[in-house]
DNA sequence: TTGTATGCGTTATCAG
DNA sequence: CTGATAACGCATACAA
């Protein structure tokens, strides 16, 4: 592949000339300006970016970690992402990988080691210590869907107590006073501020929710499934399922319909995410906005812009970039009979 | 941060021996590796992997572009090469892109600049002679759902043609004969692919399809509701529906369901893909399973097997990277009554 | 307006 | 076993 010297050597001049006009430098001759542009094009020229990178102390490239890129939620996000860097010129770095603090660590290190400028991170698994660790290193280190208070301006996160709330309370505007949570089972923070949110919002109408209305599971439509026939099996009474998130209330519903029940007349059921599914199953489902994709291009915004900063400032330090969610009605929940 | 140099003065020793522990090379003292280990860890070294790049000339990462990653079979596509990247401890920059020639071109000009070393392409709108050119300069250049003759060993791609048979013939194979197809209004080959298919097995039964039975639009849900929209208000009657993808096949579902039409007794609709959503809506989609993350785990495998080659064997140039599809039965095909 | 020289962080080839 | 030193491709301060 061409380098700057041999086209310098093809056009006899120094590499420095050709380096001006590459960078569209001001001291260039006009004449031999166009005659290295063409000997460049002639040539099939490529700037080298790792060289560039490598002097300029700066790559122009975005690191990403995800948890799994196969999850519609997640391609959101990353579309989020990617919008801004395309905007911005910048090269996106992509490592998903699995909810293992292992992996989450190795990806995070891969993209240091590739000098990223800036990176946004979803991560779960690992530990607020390492990561506030990497937080102060890096300044344009951007952790999304999740809240650590010591590095707080350089997170942006969905209020899911809030989000619980929501939903209870919109079940309970309705009439329900039966509940039942097909919930999460993975060991993170959501499913426990949903659940949180959720109980406050019960516990203010006067209702306690039983651990036996619980029922855990994978976090996709198969785990909804299995959820709900765990919870009908148990002889739960409730006419509301609240999901953790859009695929596991579809899922529920899924089984509602199999063994008979009516969604919306019988039981009333409410997701969380407002992903495409939600629109695509029938009944509709009522849901919870997760603003992911606004969050994400947020989130590279800030990071970007967070890159060259030598140190956050006492007000930098104060922002807070929280999200709410909001309800959508579709057709899965009505008033109770 | 601290570089290589840092620690050998750290360490009193030259950056030689330090390279040398970094990459595990074979003549360092044991006493003298452990203690410039120590050192690398105490000062949080890490290699610079843009001065590795530049030095080794090769950058042990695999370049993709895509067109857009919010669409789940997309987010499949990238899912499976992903695996494979983490597998071979390879970097993944991902540059995705609409389907414009020009933002297709930017990617990939990009992606070379960071001088990766194999890249997987899914490109629609690019011309064959720019793609040959790309595919031609570097070995590692994989074209992914895309099937151009000279470079055919380059290539990992589905027999659209093969598919859209597939799905006629099973439709023909429960009686039906009337026929309507939604399809997608982006002048790519593959809608175009698929219809040929589609005739081809139509004609055989001595079926032809008239050109008010195609009704063109963007392939996502709301474009299939649009297509059945038409079709419905300009009269066509028929008893099978055929969409270019599952998106398309649940819009019109919706559609039919809306108007009081009865899916699958009144009317069969198939899609194409078998993306999650045929699983979630309701009835469940009968669809043709594309095996897109397997294929695009063989075009990540290849990609990076190319990468080092000089040039390809007469035997490699011959090879071949066809999928079929096959059918997947749910519930929305049914035998005409 | 153009050229020379130096360094960015690493690896690799030599000598010691 | 270890240390100089020359690349790698590029940008830039300093000269000319």
């Amino acid at each position: 592949m061409a380098t700057i010297k041999d086209i310098a050597k093809a056009a006899g001049v120094s590499l420095a000339t050709v380096s001006r006009v590459i960078n569209d430098g001001p001291k260039v001759g006009n004449e031999t300006r166009a005659r290295i542009k063409k000997i460049m094009k002639e040539m099939g020229y490529r700037p080298n970016a790792n060289a560039r990178a490598l002097v300029n102390q700066k790559s122009a490239s975005l690191g990403v970690v995800l948890a799994e890129l196969s999850d519609p939620f997640f391609a959101t996000l990353a579309h989020g992402i990617e919008a801004i860097a395309r905007e911005k010129s910048v090269q996106v770095l992509l490592s998903s990988g699995s909810i293992e603090a292992a992996t989450e660590l190795k990806a995070i290190e891969t993209l240091l080691e590739h000098r990223v400028e800036a990176m946004v991170v979803h991560s779960k698994a690992l530990d607020e210590a390492t990561l506030i660790e990497f937080a102060r290193q890096t300044p344009g280190f951007i952790l999304i869907n999740r809240y650590i208070e010591e590095i707080k301006h350089q997170c942006v996160w969905l209020d899911n107590i809030a989000g619980g709330q929501l939903m209870a309370k919109h079940m309970l505007s309705l009439g329900h006073k039966k509940f039942v949570v097909v919930s999460s089972k993975y060991q993170i923070d959501d499913p426990y501020l949903r659940l949180e949110g959720i109980r406050n919002a019960l516990g203010e109408a006067g209702i306690t929710l039983p651990d036996s209305a619980i029922e855990y599971s994978s976090p996709d439509q198969e785990g909804g499934e299995i959820a709900m026939q765990n919870l009908l099996t148990r002889g739960c009474e409730f006419s509301a399922v609240l999901g953790y998130n859009d695929a596991m209330a579809a899922g529920a519903m899924t089984t509602l319909l199999d063994q008979g029940y009516q969604v919306p007349d019988d039981v009333s059921v409410i997701g969380y995410d407002d992903v495409l599914l939600s629109r695509y199953c029938r009944p509709k489902l009522t849901t919870l906005r997760y603003p992911i994709e606004m969050m994400a291009k947020q989130a590279a915004e800030l990071a970007l812009s967070n890159a060259n900063k030598k140190q956050f400032s006492e007000e930098d330090r104060q922002k807070t970039y929280k999200y709410t969610p909001t309800i959508i009605k579709r057709e899965s929940v009505l008033k109770t009979r």
